[in-house]
DNA sequence: AGGGAATATTCCTGTAAAGGAATATTTAAA
DNA sequence: TTTAAATATTCCTTTACAGGAATATTCCCT
């Protein structure tokens, strides 16, 4: 089998939870970079950038491929996809509707207030 | 203005990564619910439950409706907006096609490597 | 006014995690 | 086989944060 989608993992916030973690994922969204690039382009010294990667790998976020002295690292779509389908389970909170009548049972309670 | 969907905050992420304020939240995806409840349901003490409420709030994911001695805790549309709206710019990471690719290389790879 | 219920806040302690600096590892090239 | 570049790992220190216990606050009721 090959293109399963598990259930979301904790780990996966938690990884992006981390500024510098989230900055290298989104440098990522543009294409596969090197550990230096990557240390480079957000000012980081590259041990930190090494163990930042870790971390992202350790959730299965992102996954290096060796080329000899560098690794190149990209993205996994699998845990963006459990947060998607994670994140279906609230489509009945973000719609309109919730909203609506949240505004309204807010100025119900404006006017009893008075 | 009433219907505004603000670019994602980090918070967010970090308020989810805690187990017990996940489970919260998932248990405020089915309705609103009491301090009280919150606490009985998690197997937490109520300061606890107040403080990871409290997160959640300045985070927020949530918000309370007082009612008397009670508050009643429910979810708030926003933060799942911009949540996803911010996963919608890893679409394309997260197409079949990726995947698809991704094994291709890897299988050219395996090949070269004998 | 006083008491009790529901919730919030404070203080303390332990622990996980991030950054800094140094070092180990791997690989290509001379 | 030594050297240098790229990356990973280790050790140390500091800080953020979660839980426990106690206390403060708010509200209703009598």
């Amino acid at each position: 089998m090959s293109g399963n989608t598990p259930g979301m993992d904790m780990t996966t916030l938690s990884a992006l939870a981390e500024p510098n973690r989230m900055h290298i994922v989104e440098l990522l969204r543009d294409g596969p970079l090197t550990v230096g690039e990557i240390a480079e382009r957000l000012g980081l010294r590259q041990p930190q950038a090494s163990k930042h990667l870790k971390v992202l790998g350790e959730s299965g976020i992102v996954e290096a491929k060796a080329d000899a002295n560098r690794r190149i690292y990209k993205l996994r779509p699998e845990p963006f996809k459990a947060l998607d389908a994670w994140l279906s389970s609230y489509r009945r909170i973000m719609e309109e509707r919730y909203d609506k009548l949240d505004d309204y049972l807010r100025e119900l309670q404006d006017k009893e207030r008075q």
